[in-house]
DNA sequence: AAGAAGTGCAACTCCACGGTTGCAATTTGT
DNA sequence: ACAAATTGCAACCGTGGAGTTGCACTTCTT
């Protein structure tokens, strides 16, 4: 359930993966329906939904005969804090750095 | 200065990247000191600082004959902040569209 | 002055990724 | 039972990115 870090930037260091998930805000869709509103094949939109599924980012759930997904914002949220700790982190480390190598 | 956000986590979803960002945590570098420290070619490693530096994740400055390369542990914790407020707001518009579905 | 250390640039290979097309399989509605 | 809608799978193509090698250029050091 949790991924590793790495993975959800490579998904979303995408555009045409961001103009999915924007797709996916204005309501819950499949492939086929997102397919009518962006300049993309039904197949390529899925493998992109795959990927982000894969990552956490979206699920999906059966409607039907069709396959419906939904943007997951906490694992957004998630990715964020995580994110956060490692800046802060970064700039607690340099910091302990620098005043060691000016106590030299 | 405030690069697009998607580039940010195109560099971000790299393995082999993390590993410079990681490396440069012990401390400023060069490319040619890195090398020494990881199973790459210099040359492969200037061209992920180059990455790194456009996107601002990491700074460089001349000292003497060397490029010396430091992590800005700051543009973590901006891209971190921005990414929870579209996760937040993510979520607050699917909660919207859900109560308007169930009042139908 | 000369060699060592470091950077910059260019060409090349390899392969993963984004995208397409085509067809089979499943499910729904009438 | 049949046609339409939807998904699943596989093969294929083109491009860009990661990595290498090789060489020229600059800058220290002695």
């Amino acid at each position: 359930m949790t991924a590793t870090l790495v993975p959800v930037f490579a998904a979303l260091g995408d555009e045409t993966r961001w103009s999915i998930l924007t797709a996916l805000g204005e309501g819950d869709a499949s492939a086929s329906a997102l397919a009518g509103r962006l300049p993309l094949t039904r197949q390529a939109i899925a493998k992109h939904l795959n990927v982000l599924q894969e990552v956490g980012l979206v699920e999906s759930m059966r409607v039907g005969r069709e396959l419906r997904y939904r943007v997951l914002g906490a694992r957004l949220s998630d990715t964020a804090k995580r994110l956060e700790r490692i800046g802060s982190e970064w700039d607690h480390r340099l910091a302990a750095i620098k005043q060691i190598a000016e106590t030299l």
